[in-house]
DNA sequence: GCGACAG
DNA sequence: ATCTTGTCGC
């Protein structure tokens, strides 16, 4: 497991924070489609905090695209780098999980990240930001749809509705189980939404969740736990 | 101005 | 995110 320190760099501010994300946006690229489910590898990044020590630990997990079985893990802890502000999630775990990443014996593939991406109040989230500073395809599959609007998909699994900002899409509600409450998929870097749907069913075929973020999660807890 | 709000 | 046991159900 690797240990990071947070860049001197960081933004210290909201107002910083939210400055970067501006400038980062221009970057962000919209226009690919991305892999195709069930190919190649897709990468679960997921981080845990312990406020009261000020530790956080990221872990990101390699999978086969096609069997889900695991190819390759990486871990890293570091100091919290920013607090808990909505709209500013990236700023708290993205140094950690750009650790985790490097630490990766092989290639990522598309990451799935915890959060959003586009579905954010300036279209710049964490996997967005993620992508844009490694240039991966990535995608965000959120467990709640943030200050976003959307109708109740059909009970069926696959079934999607628009996730809205206003009248804007800005991603989709996509139920990964018969009858049970959806995911929030959105775009990050470099895929379609339609893409990142796919990709989002394709990884869940026995739990809400995709089988990289509940790999992600389990990792990160455990590294947690191993140094606090 | 106040509350809500990914993790 | 995190604090936290048992419990209902397939």
């Amino acid at each position: 497991m690797t240990t990071v320190r947070t860049p001197a760099d960081w933004p210290v501010t909201e107002e910083e924070a939210r400055a970067v994300q501006d400038a980062l946006r221009a970057r962000v690229v919209l226009d690919e489609p991305g892999p195709p489910p069930g190919t190649g590898h897709v990468t679960g990044v997921d981080v845990a905090y312990d406020d009261e020590r000020d530790v956080v630990a990221a872990a990101a997990v390699v999978l086969d695209a096609a069997s889900l079985d695991v190819v390759a893990e990486a871990t890293a802890v570091g100091r919290i780098s920013f607090p808990y502000v909505p709209g500013l999630l990236a700023f708290r775990e993205i140094p950690t999980v750009l650790a985790a990443l490097a630490a990766l014996p092989c290639e990522p593939g598309l990451v799935v990240c915890d959060g959003y991406g586009l579905a954010h109040p300036r279209r710049f989230g964490l996997a967005s930001h993620l992508g844009v500073l490694t240039g991966l395809p990535t995608i965000g599959v959120a467990k709640n749809p943030f200050t976003f609007t959307h109708d109740e998909p059909d009970t069926p699994r696959g079934s999607t509705a628009p996730l809205l900002a206003g009248r804007e899409e800005v991603g989709r509600a996509l139920r990964t189980r018969d009858g049970v409450k959806p995911v929030f998929v959105s775009v990050g870097h470099r895929v379609s939404l339609d893409n990142a749907c796919a990709h989002t069913l394709a990884l869940a075929p026995a739990y809400r969740l995709p089988e990289t973020t509940r790999r992600a999660d389990a990792l990160c807890r455990r590294a947690l736990g191993e140094v606090s």
